[in-house]
DNA sequence: TTGTAAGCGTTATCAC
DNA sequence: GTGATAACGCTTACAA
């Protein structure tokens, strides 16, 4: 707390004021504020008391000036998924918070033919330190390359190993999947349908393949029928659901491969009078709010994103965080993701 | 695009590089960069064109330590409702795109003693211009001191005029509200409970009185058993339903005072094989993903969270945005919340 | 261990 | 209209 209030108008005490009051040089302030270890501890006790009795905060402008570098870092997504990004937000603040960082945010569009050109703008605006790229614009090697070129860190979030590793941080989503669809096999299911995410995007063949998998160690297959497309979206969940349970013999199971889509498949189950889960088990996808706000609750797979957060950060920027912060370069790039089991899901009927 | 890219490690040319090249002073270029009258065309073009070829951009550091400000704005929440923050965000970005301003986001903990301090060292640390502060925390009137003692413009965003309309950008929510209770109403619901949201905050007072109004208007009364408490969370809903659904004569409606505390009663219903709306009329607040991820698809009030972030923006830095930048001073600092039709409103059984 | 001088890249002042 | 020169608040040489 400043003990002494400049009010509105009055000025800030700069690293003169305090040098003046201490009776040391300005760089012997400067030394105080950035650890050096060649002090006396007389010295740098003088200083900070000084420190203390104007209240004064360093200036990050006139640091980032003269360092050649300032003290942002810079959170680039385009995700439809509100939760995740504001979890890894807390998450990337959670690393930080006891650094001079600062965490700038900028949503762009995919879409966009101009995207590249204003994360570019951005990046050169504001020189970033490092950035950090959710999925799914992380999956964009333009973007990475770009980071590259303007001489920014950045640090790729993806659903696998996207990138050596200390540009990538992944979950490991297809393991997971493949677990969870075991289950599914393991009480009974035979018929399972699968909801596949939008074409292109890395999270989606991950979790295409993970459940493939588990199928094929059953002994199982993917009918073409069972195999509906989707985007993430709602709506398509509704109609794959219209798709797979109109079927003839529809499947017992489905798994979707998000959460919304697995609420538009349930809204169609609940329309048609079939009940969830006792004749249709359904599993969902990122453990999001509405996992838990529809009815039956969903049994999902929940990735640590906040988790993702702290590391992606220790990974980015390993030398501007305590000396704990290890980040980057073994193992540990790759955190677990786990399945959440809710009331969605139970054996077939006639188990 | 940068005509001429320095590449990594390179070195971004300066405002003497162009200087040099278009044979003009420093000063001449910065005239240019901040749009200075007094120009010749022909100067200015000069200048301009080797800004192109050396793909110069003004260094913000630089130009933030000189200018004795920078061009940072800041976004403080605590909201359990990621969707309302994205959106927000989105909307001051819709703002300030043009600008050269960037968004500092600073999550914060409303129930922490340190919230205060945090918040203060955060604001010092930084400096932004000003700061947008989010409901909840809009609410806290000290936040709002804090930020006038240090200097920072602040706007605060609420359900209702909480500060001058420099200060602040609201909604209409009780008007909303009771419109939507007066549908309910004409449907003829008679017997209508309430769930509350959490005590002492402004939004739930607002949502109260809109439900009490409406009522009122009708000559109807609100018995004690059918106003639950609430906190905005699930759980909270599916407490009210419980006691709601379990009375001797239970409501036709509820009306719930968001959109996370009607998906818990809807499960309730649910798991007590009460058709909504058939059985039982449900109307949440927010509109967020949830409302359109459950089944029934839920009625709700939508509040123009994103337009309310383009407002704020403008209205914290209109001198910083373009000219049409109008913000501030008069009664469009209040935008309209309207009410969502959906399918878990219908009237009551018998009518 | 501490201080001095110079500079980071920009804008403000005030001449011309 | 334009340009020298001195800030802005801090750090990095290098010297003491």
């Amino acid at each position: 707390m400043a003990a002494q209030d400049s009010g509105p108008g009055g000025k800030q005490p700069t690293i003169n004021d305090v040098a003046a009051l201490a009776g040391v040089s300005k760089k012997t302030v400067s030394r105080v504020i950035n650890r050096s270890q060649f002090l006396t501890d007389k010295t740098r006790a003088a200083v900070e008391q000084a420190i203390e009795q104007l209240g004064f905060v360093p200036n990050p402008q006139a640091r980032a000036l003269a360092f050649r570098r300032n003290f942002l870092i810079a959170l680039l997504h385009d995700n439809p998924n509100a939760q995740t990004v504001l979890n890894f937000q807390r998450g990337v603040l959670d690393a930080i918070k006891d650094s001079d960082l600062a965490l700038l945010v900028r949503p762009v569009d995919r879409g966009s033919d101009a995207m590249l050109e204003d994360v570019r703008t951005f990046l050169e605006k504001q020189r970033p330190i490092g950035a950090m790229l959710l999925p799914p614009i992380s999956e964009n090697d333009d973007l990475a390359a770009l980071c590259d070129d303007l001489g920014v860190r950045y640090v790729r979030i993806g659903s696998a190993r996207i990138d050596d590793a200390t540009h990538c941080i992944s979950s490991n989503d297809r393991e997971v999947v493949a677990q969870a669809v075991r289950g599914l096999v393991s009480l009974g299911h035979r018929r399972i349908g699968f909801v596949r995410g939008p074409v292109g995007f890395r999270s989606a063949a991950e979790r295409e393949q993970g459940f493939l998998e588990a199928l094929a160690d059953a002994g199982l297959d993917l009918p073409a029928e069972l195999n509906a497309p989707g985007n993430y979206r709602y709506a398509a969940g509704v109609e794959a659901g219209e798709a797979l349970l109109s079927l003839s013999v529809p499947p017992t199971a489905i798994f979707c491969s998000n959460d919304e889509m697995a609420a538009g498949v349930m809204s169609v189950a609940h329309g048609k009078g079939i009940r969830v889960p006792d004749a249709l088990s359904i599993i969902g996808f990122d453990d999001s709010p509405t996992a838990t706000h529809i009815w039956p609750a969903l049994s999902t797979v929940r990735w640590p994103i906040r988790e993702m957060g702290v590391r992606a950060a220790q990974t980015l920027v390993p030398d501007f965080l305590g000396p704990d912060a290890k980040g980057g370069g073994d193992e540990s790039a790759v955190l677990a993701s786990t399945f959440v089991e809710r009331q969605s899901v139970a054996p077939p009927p006639g188990h």
